[in-house]
Parts: C-alpha cells; structure tokens; sequence
DNA sequence: TATGATATCCTTTTT
DNA sequence: GGATATCATA
C-alpha cells in the first residue's frame, strides 16, 4: 500500500484512491477534509497522473498555498516533489484571472487589464449616477452594486436582465427603475477603462468558453482532474464554469460541507453541494463524519445546535476524543464588561500555560474587534486583528497604486480621476467634470481627451489648462523613467515626484507619519517582489526546464496583477506568538484550542439583517456552527446586556443560539431567562460606563492610532493637558428641566461644550426629570419620535420601552440615563 | 478651489 | 459612533 495511504481512515482512503470517478466529499468540521484533498492530489500524482493536468480551486490564498506545500512535502523523493509546482492551484479568481490574461484579446480586452476592487467599483458606479442624473437616494451606490454583483454571480448579463420582466418589476417596485442603464453603462465603462472587477472574472470566463468553444476545449484537455474546495460556497457562475470544464472528462471531486455554508450573501448557492448527484449521477459519495479536532463535548453542543436547520445532508458527525471540558458561557453586563471578563480568560488561559496562538476571539462582525483590542492592550495581551481594512485599501496605499495604474492602462478613468488633484495640484471638481463631459460625449477616456483633444473646447480656461498638462506631463515622465528603472527605483519615484511623499511630511501628523510608513513598506514589497520573480524566472513554468541566467525585472502590470488579489489574510505574520481576533467567517477552515464567540446576542448574531432573508436565520445557525467547531479543547460563548450601539446605549437579548444549544453542554451559572430583567446596582452600570470615557481618551496615545491634530505651539497633547486626574467617577450633570413642546433637541445629550484645553469629562446630559411616563410621545435623536410603552426599574435607573413611528427603528428599549429621549408635547 | 464645519447616511459577513 | 456628502467661508 502506498505510503500515503497508511495514516487515513476507511472512508478518507475510499475517499483519495477513486480518483477518476467523480466524487462528492463530504467533510464534516475536522474530519480531515485537507488532508484528504492533499493526499489525494499527491496519490494521482505517484500514480503517474501528470500534475498540469490538475486543476485544485479553493477561496483563499492561504488555503491554496497550504495545500501546495502540503502535497510537497507528500510526494516521494523519487518521484521529485517539485511537481507540486505544475499543479493549477488557487483561488478562483486567481486562476481565472490568469487565465484571462492569456485570451485577453477574444474578448476585447487588453491582457493588461485592471481589477477594480469594490471600492472603486463604487467609485466608478457613483459617477455613472450622477452623470445620468438619478435621484441618489433611491440610486444608493451600494445597493446599485450589490445589486449588479447579484446580477453576474448568476450571469445575468444587462440584455437578459432586460429581458426578464420580473426583475424589471422589482426595480420598479425599489423605485430604481433606471437600474438596468446603471448595469449597462457600468459594464461599459468597465470595458472601456480595461478593467474587470471580482465578479466580471467569474462572468467573463463564461463567456469565454461560452463564445470560444476552442478555447474551453484546451482547457478541457488541459485539466482533466478538477477538485474545488468549500464546494458549498460556490455561487452560480462557479458552478458553470465547473460544469463547463468537466463536460469532457467528468473527472470532478468536490468536498465540502453542507452545514458550513456561510456565504449566500455573495450568491452562494448551497444547492450546488445539495445537488451535485443530479448533476453528476454516477457520482461517488465519500462521507467523512469523524471529527478529529474537538472534544466531544464541543462537537456534541455544535450538532445539537444544526439538528435545528431543515437543508441538511444526512451527515452525523461525531468525535472520538475526549469528553473535554464543558462550554463556558458568559455574562456580562455592558460590552466594555465582556471585552474585559474575556481578557481576564484569555490572560487566566495564559498562566496555566497556553499559547497566546492557541487562542481565538471569534465575533459576527468587525466593528466587535474594537473593545477587545482596548481591554487586550490594557492587560498587555499580544493580539492580531485579522479583516477589516486590509494593506492595500488603506488610501496611501491605493493612491500609490492608482499611479501605478494609470501608468499601465491610461483608459482607467477611475484612477485618473482619483490622482488627477491628489496631492492637491488645483484641479478641482469643475475642471474634472468638464474633461469627463468632453472626453464622454466623444466617446474616449479621459486620458485619451486630455492627450489629445482640444481643453479650451471642453470649458477650460487657460489656468485650469496649464495644471492639466502639467499632471499629463508627470505622468508621461513617470512612464518613461520607468524604462531606466527597478520596480523599487520607480516605485520611489512615484512617491516623490507625485508629491505624495511631500505632501505627507508637511502634514506631519500622525496619521501623515504612518501613511509613510506604510508607502515605505509597499515601496518594499515591490523590491521583494523582484527579488521573489527574478528567483521564479529560472523555471520554465511550461517545462520545468531551468533557464540559465536568466534575470528579468518584472513589469509594473506583473506586479500590479500580483496584488490585485491579495487580502489580508495572505500577509505573511512571522511574529505568531498572538491571540487571534476575526470574523466568522474568516476564521472558516482555521482552527485553535481555545475559542472564545462573542456578542451572542438578538440582532447581533444572529444578525438583524438576516432575519428577512428565506435561508437567513439557517445560515446564521450554520455560522454559529463553524465557530463553535472551530475549538478543540475549549470553547467560551460570551454575551453583554447593553451595547453601544450607532452612539447610543441599546439593551440587547441573549441569542436564541444560546437556549438552541442542548443545555448538557454548557457550563452556565444563571438562566438565561434572567438576562437583561435583573436590576442592578447604578454604582456598577456607572462604573463601566466611566471607563468608556477612559478608554477613549487613552486610545490616542496607540502608535499609529488615531491621532488628533495639535496646534503649533502647543507641546503637550490635548489628552495630556486635562486638568483632573481621571481616576475619580465621571460626573453628570444635573438633571434639568426638559424643554417645552417643539423645543429644539439639539443640545439634549449631546456633547457638552468644552472650554479650551479641557476634554470634556462627560458627555450626556440628562433628559429625565421623572416626566416619563407609559403613553407619552417622546423624541429621540437617532430614532426620531415614538411612544413609551414600558417602563421598569434598572438599577438607579430606569429602562424605558419605546415604539418608534420609524418602521425601520421599531421598538427599543433604551436606559434613560443615557438615551436621548426628550418629551414631545 | 481648498478647507473646515455641519448634515446625513449607514450600519453583516468578503474573493 | 463613524464615514462621507454637502455647505459655508476664505
């Protein structure tokens, strides 16, 4: 029996060694599906199958590297494990990408093209709205754009968009009924930029093999193994590319997990896993149920909590291990007070020896990160935050790259647009609105007008003239030095000749002095980039031939197309020694001994926003799934009964996850029944709301944090200059009368007015002088006006039920100390 | 045209 | 609360 073979259980074997039959895999959470996959790719290949032939998908980078690695270090020496190489590995998107480069031209692109990312996609959308002269409020950038990406997830194309009624109807009925010209002008100006964004990849590739039947057939030939990754977070575009390029071979294996289907938001289709027999009938079915990674315990609670969705495969998973510690579940009573009990943990964890690595902080979404990162660094707790902004949507950094891109592909209207006055050069809105009108109404980019057209023509006076073609005249140096240069040398030559660099050192804020940094750091990455390619560049990639002395610097398109695809998750990390904090979602396919899910509260997970969609909650509860499967030895759920929220203190109920979960495995020391009713004592609400002020006064002194401005002459910073210690409990302000009917609201329980040099020491004034009462009509400055219908004591305080006119505030239950709630007569 | 102050909107998850 | 759009002012 091969070697590989040996350390696999019954049905992972069956699983690796029917590899030319079409097979769905499906893996339970830490069933060893990697290891299935890699050993399965590694077994075709010792059994002689040509790794070119091979075609491996997966969403991520990490995940498609990790596999590149791991097969290499499978494949027997004999066989050289470099083959591993010659494997199509990556992500969709990458791999189409590549792809497209290459038949570029059959579909009237050049093979430069650019990728937009979602915001300039936005970028590009909002123009179009406004150039067509829709009424913004019902054209709302990011719904046009969901909207579109919906559209071509499902290869809906603007003609048979226009063709089906029915969605021409729900346009009418969300009052966008233009929507199909956004659609048509957006491709169009897409194609016209040469640019492609996320989805046009998937859509375009379509077309391709749709238009160009001799170019799916080399494709076809070409990879005759297909295996994909999370098959059950493939959308519809995916799945008929898949399709498509199995209809000569049917040589398809799928793995993935029905339960952990977590991305309809993008148009996933979970379907595609549910029906793949009926697509493939002679499939083979390999289940893997036994997990490998948790303690009983934990695998125990997670299916208890996924028996309770109806869309499931028949899968029983089930673990081996030991029975394992039971789930903590945690109360608190703010969301500063969770951040802190779940630092306390974390740092308890610590002591009795785990690594910080061990350990996960799991939460719905990103805004959560914010309090735990404070509470972390208050205790001196290592972190690292994944998602949220990553590298290279930071401004300085896309700034940098729209020069770079403009460079490249001069018709990319987008990047001119957002470098044609950055740094500030005095070309101002007027100006560019004219160069766009002209350049439009002759059908040309921007670029190409302002090259070659006449600008007096198109309104511009001779000021406004000479600026435009002194930002041609840098550009086209810039273009031309690049020929004399290395990437490095003309990276730094954008920074300084644009003036960016300039810019920031007269700023010299902050924030000026860590946008520096970070152009400093992506000016070295493109020299390692060269490095990286010059070392590539002695394979043949066809071959595999080494090519002798070969050097050759790569081109500034080649290294744009390196990053264009890049997250945050890919950045390689060497200091790992940290705690984790993620999303959910990101932390698919991870997994650490220690995880903590927070924020387990209605509304907030599950979402608020998932409760309208059909498989909305189903898929929450699937979410709540790989978290909890996330944990191999012990997992810690947390929840707070008031939040911060939208600036204003919310109470919050515990999540219906928490009571779905076969109480047998939890570790509770209250009943949840009890959760958001108890009184408690005003000292302690106080005490936790004082520190928030704390907090934020703290919070600048971070590096790199968000700084504030200092005035010249000032030598101490303003935090620095407050005059009371900050030790002693915030004070409020006295209640005062609360103004007659039709007052204005304004000054009610916003920012106390601060005399110069002093932070204001608390910031809500009190609206409650005991005139609330069940009936009454009330105001509130986020809600608008509504009607008290409850009211219970809390503390010293008093909570205070109200049912706002707003449809979309609805009901609300709000601490009057702290809600905004002023009397309407 | 650039800038700072004020109003308004948006609040999920991401390749 | 925070990011962005709009407005007022120099």
């Amino acid at each position: 029996m091969s070697e590989l073979l040996k350390n696999l259980n019954e049905a992972q074997r069956a699983a690796v060694v029917n590899y030319e039959s079409p097979s769905l895999i499906v893996a339970g959470a830490g069933s060893g599906k990697t290891r299935v996959l890699t050993s399965r790719i590694a077994y075709m290949i010792e059994q002689g199958v040509q790794p070119w032939r091979i075609l491996a998908m997966t969403f991520t980078n990490k995940a498609a590297n990790e596999m590149r690695e791991r097969i290499t270090a499978m494949i027997p020496e004999t066989l050289s494990p470099l083959q591993a190489r010659y494997i199509w590995m990556g992500t969709f998107h990458s791999i189409f990408l590549k792809i497209l480069r290459m038949e570029a031209d059959k579909l009237g692109y050049p093979s430069s093209f650019t990728i937009y990312d979602t915001s300039d996609s936005r970028n590009l959308i909002k123009t179009i709205v406004k150039e067509m002269n829709l009424p913004d409020d019902h054209y709302k950038p990011n719904a046009i754009q969901s909207r579109i990406s919906l559209a071509k997830n499902n290869l809906v194309t603007p003609a048979a968009y226009e063709a089906n009624p029915s969605y021409t109807a729900e346009d009418r009925q969300h009052k966008i009924p233009d929507f199909i010209e956004v659609y048509k002008a957006y491709m169009r100006r897409c194609k016209d930029n040469a640019a492609m964004d996320f989805d046009d990849m998937l859509l375009n590739i379509n077309i391709l093999f749709r238009d160009f039947p001799d170019v799916l057939a080399k494709y076809q030939e070409r990879f005759q193994y297909i295996l994909v990754d999370e098959y059950q977070d493939t959308n519809y575009a995916q799945y008929v590319i898949i399709r498509r390029l199995a209809d000569k071979h049917h040589k398809v294996c799928v793995v993935g997990d029905d339960a952990q289907s977590i991305y309809s938001f993008r148009g996933a289709k979970i379907e595609n896993i549910l029906k793949f027999r009926n697509d493939f009938p002679q499939a083979q079915v390999f289940k893997l149920e036994q997990n490998y990674r948790s303690t009983q315990n934990i695998v125990g609670a997670a299916n208890s909590i996924i028996e309770k969705n109806k869309n499931r495969l028949d899968k029983a998973s089930f673990s081996k291990g030991d029975k394992g510690a039971l789930i903590k579940v945690m109360k608190a009573y703010t969301d500063q007070e969770e951040a802190s009990l779940v630092a306390d943990e974390v740092r308890s964890l610590a002591r009795g020896g785990a690594k910080w690595s061990e350990i996960a902080l799991l939460y719905r979404t990103n805004m959560q990160s914010r309090g735990f990162e404070e509470a972390f660094r208050r205790r001196g707790i290592p972190y690292r935050i994944y998602g949220g902004m990553s590298f290279y949507q930071r401004k300085e950094v896309k700034d940098m790259m729209a020069y770079m891109q403009l460079i490249v592909n001069p018709n990319d209207d987008v990047a001119f647009r957002r470098i044609v006055n950055y740094p500030t050069r005095g070309i101002g809105d007027t100006t560019v609105g004219r160069l766009a009108q002209a350049a439009l109404s002759k059908g040309q980019s921007i670029w190409n007008f302002v090259t070659t057209g006449d600008l007096k023509e198109a309104g511009l006076n001779g000021g406004a003239e000479r600026k435009v073609k002194d930002f041609v005249a840098l550009i086209e140096s810039l273009s031309q030095e690049r020929a004399t240069m290395t990437l490095y040398e003309f990276g730094l030559n954008v920074a300084t000749k644009s003036g960016i660099i300039g810019s920031y050192k007269i700023e010299n804020t902050p924030e000026a002095q860590s946008a520096l940094q970070n152009i400093e750091e992506l000016l070295n990455s493109m020299q390692l980039f060269s490095e990286q390619q010059q070392a590539e560049m002695q394979f043949d990639p066809a071959t595999g031939e080494p090519l002798e002395g070969v050097k050759v610097e790569p081109s500034v398109t080649e290294w744009l197309q390196s990053v264009a695809l890049l997250t945050d998750m890919d950045e390689q990390e060497e200091d790992r020694e940290k705690v984790t904090l993620m999303t959910i979602h990101s932390a698919k396919g991870l997994e650490f001994k220690y995880v903590f899910i927070v924020g387990l509260e209605e509304n907030l997970f599950p979402s608020m926003m998932s409760m309208d969609a059909a498989d909305g909650l189903e898929e929450e509860r699937r979410l709540f799934y790989v978290a909890l499967t996330r944990a191999m030895e012990k997992a810690y759920l947390s929840f707070s009964e008031m939040r911060f929220k939208w600036g204003s203190m919310e109470f919050c109920s515990p999540s219906r996850f928490l009571s779905e979960i076969d109480p047998k495995y939890l570790d509770m020391a209250f009943d949840l029944s009890e959760a958001g009713d108890r009184d408690r004592p005003a000292e302690t609400i106080r005490k936790n709301y004082g520190d928030h002020n704390e907090r934020a006064r703290e919070s600048y002194d971070r590096p790199g944090g968000r700084g504030q401005y200092r005035p010249a002459g000032e030598q101490r910073p303003p935090w620095e200059r407050r005059s009371e210690p900050s030790k002693q409990m915030p004070r409020y302000e006295a209640p005062r009368p609360v103004e007659g009917p039709g007052s204005r609201f304004k000054s009610m329980g916003t920012r106390v007015a601060k005399p110069e040099n002093e932070v204001a020491t608390v910031s809500h004034a009190v609206a409650d002088s005991g005139e609330f009462k069940v009936g009454q009509r009330v105001m509130h400055s986020k809600f608008g006006i509504g009607t008290i219908s409850h009211i219970e004591h809390f503390g010293g305080d008093r909570k205070i039920t109200v049912l706002f006119d707003d449809q979309a505030a609805g009901k609300k239950t709000l601490l009057s100390k702290y809600a905004k709630l002023a009397i309407v007569g």
